[in-house]
DNA sequence: TGCCAGGGGTTCA
DNA sequence: TGAACCCCTGGC
């Protein structure tokens, strides 16, 4: 007999391998993974998006309806990925929410099946540090190839073998040249290596940040080297699920000047204007705009 | 073929 | 405030 739980207005089934999640709205992989939130996951033959975190790797499909998640099973899914996928917040509202402008409409209707992931803060801090003047592509690379060297084998799935995040106890260890010889990285080495030897030796508590508010938590994810303001909103809202984070990068600049602003201004006029257009949810209309935006090359 | 600009920014002067 | 920064890719 299969299992079958609710959780969350969200039915449940048990499958061969893995898991479905029936009749979910607002969630579609395709969307949540090349919106340059989160690094390691990779598409398939299928069009399946497998994704490794949390020392584990899982391949996620839309069909139809139903949310196929293969390689996990139901107490998975409760401890780890009801949360890593944001499952508690309800999107249909924030839809609602938003509607009424006119671009955020557009950009809703693109990428409807948007959520905003809660990854493990270290890795988000780490990939988005590395993400400073450079392109995606090459920083998916580069954090696979850290993973592969630092990190712990999860073994293979779908013929590839894969790698966990490594702990900031080994990457503080890491010499510096090597971290630039074999990643590929560049210059962000040293601030790899520096940021990890902080949190490794408890002088930064990434966990005591779950407790502050927006402002302070900036703060402190800025004492970090290679942490600016921008990597500093990403990793809030990417990793601290602060929904109320507008990180302005190139992109973001581009499309608020033209959808919104209507002239050039600073990033740091963008971000003001961001959050005092959108409150709360400024990350979550981040997104929709940001994933809109960057496929249909808005502003450029 | 080979050169050059530019990229999900941050740092240092 | 502005240049420099690793490395890689796309455009000419």
């Amino acid at each position: 007999m299969l299992k079958c739980i609710w959780v969350n207005k969200v039915k449940i089934i048990e499958i061969e391998n893995g898991i479905a999640l029936r009749d979910i709205e607002h969630f579609d992989p395709s969307h949540i993974f090349p919106n340059g939130q989160a690094f390691r996951w990779s598409v398939e033959e299928d069009e399946s998006y497998t994704l490794v975190a949390h020392n584990r790797v899982i391949n996620l499909k839309r069909v139809g309806t139903d949310v196929i998640i293969d390689n996990t099973n139901l107490d998975d899914f409760t401890e780890i990925w009801y949360d890593y996928f944001d499952l508690s917040r309800d999107y249909g509202e924030i839809k609602t929410r938003l509607k009424g402008d006119v671009e955020l409409e557009k950009a809703m209707e693109y990428g409807g099946g948007l959520r905003v992931l809660k990854q493990e803060p270290f890795e988000t801090l780490i990939t988005f540090i590395i993400s400073a003047n450079n392109q995606i592509p090459r920083i998916m690379k580069s954090v696979e190839l850290i993973a592969q060297t630092y990190g712990k084998s999860l073994g293979f799935y779908r013929g590839r073998e894969h790698f966990a995040f490594p702990s900031p106890e080994v990457l503080a260890k890491a010499s510096v040249e090597e971290v630039r010889e074999i990643t590929r990285i560049g210059f962000r080495d040293k601030r790899v290596v520096d940021t990890s030897e902080l949190i490794a030796s408890g002088e930064v508590d990434l966990v005591k940040i779950f407790d502050m508010d927006r402002v302070e938590a900036r703060e402190e994810l800025m004492k970090f080297p290679g942490v600016g303001e921008k990597v500093a909103d990403c990793v809030l809202l990417f990793a601290y699920n602060f929904v109320d984070s507008f990180p302005v990068d190139v992109w973001v600049n581009r499309i608020m000047e033209t959808l919104y602003i209507k002239e050039p201004v600073s990033k740091k006029e963008v971000g003001d204007y961001g959050r005092r257009q959108f409150g709360d949810i400024a990350g979550i209309a981040q997104q929709y705009l940001f994933f809109y935006g960057r496929e249909n090359k808005i502003g450029k």
